[in-house]
DNA sequence: TGCATTTCTAGAGTTATTCTAATTTAGCCT
DNA sequence: AGGCTAAATTAGAATAACTCTAGAAATGCA
């Protein structure tokens, strides 16, 4: 399946070197969306895109996860940056079940494993689903995204 | 002068089961799952199921339609209502996005295009879209539903 | 027809999210 | 560095979409 994402590349922190100025690619990456980098900015970027691995986060997780870093930020300010990030492309909004709304730190082209118990996501690369035939979309349309959701239960 | 006294006529379930023809269907499968077939719950199966064609509904919607044609039935009625009948089968649950139920009164295996302009969704039947290879399921867990969402936008 | 059980309902409560308006901060310009 | 202005942050109020509660009504059974 292929279906068209000209989006920012992924921004992450782990290109950053060890040496290198702290948050110089945040930085310039936030600068280039036209967002200034901020203290609470900067300090969402790091929980979110440092350690490389995809994520899937909630308002409230984050600001959960920020308080507990220490970092000092409001709900309304997790709120307003989740959104002004997924704006950017730098982050992907996913809403999946039970009226909560999931950012996905990987941007890429991929599919999820929901977890019907638990309500876990799980990433799944998009080469390892092969959809072979889709319908045309309607008249004047165009296909924008295909989300496909594999619904996982016990046994 | 002549003071009519035409008293209101007895609802009769036992009329309605056999002259309804439509529901006859939806108060079988309703009395299979222990529900009794009540003036809120055959008003909103009619609703619902009368006419034939697909519907994507929300509590909201259909309370809406429900005071439009007459019936008195509360907003929570009609939230129970919903999850009554997708308990018993009849009609699917589908959250897509801006945190809104969606119950969907084909139960049959079949897909969506969503407009991202009005959020609109439409059916696809499931031979329309195959799927040629999917990912295994985690160790210990099985696939219970695909659900896959198609996308649309301008152009 | 009486009675236990189920269903319905208004309104209160909850949760996730957005809005508002006052305060603070960032970036730029002397 | 100090001042200015637009952008950003924030607490708390508001909203939207449910969910719960508890009393009233309907239902089905004997
Ligand atoms: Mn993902
Ligand atoms: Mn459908
Ligand atoms: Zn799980
Ligand atoms: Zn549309």
């Amino acid at each position: 399946m292929t279906v068209m994402h000209t989006r920012p590349r992924a921004f992450s922190m782990m290109e950053n070197t060890m040496n290198e100025r702290p948050f110089a690619q945040a930085i310039n990456r936030l600068r280039e969306v036209d967002l200034r980098p901020t203290r609470q900015r900067l300090a969402l970027a790091k929980l979110l895109f440092e350690g490389g691995c995809d994520r899937h986060v909630t308002a409230e997780t984050l600001h959960e996860e920020a308080q507990r870093s220490g970092a000092r930020v409001s709900l309304a300010t997790v709120y307003n940056t989740l959104h002004q990030f997924t704006d950017a492309g730098l982050l992907r909004e996913i809403m999946v079940d039970s009226g909560k709304t999931y950012f996905d730190t990987n941007i890429h082209d991929h599919h999820h494993f929901l977890c019907e118990r638990s309500g876990e996501l799980t990433d799944i690369p998009a080469h390892m689903v092969t959809v072979a035939e889709l319908p045309q979309a309607p008249d004047g349309r165009r296909i924008s995204r295909v989300d496909i959701v594999i619904r996982i239960c016990d046994q």
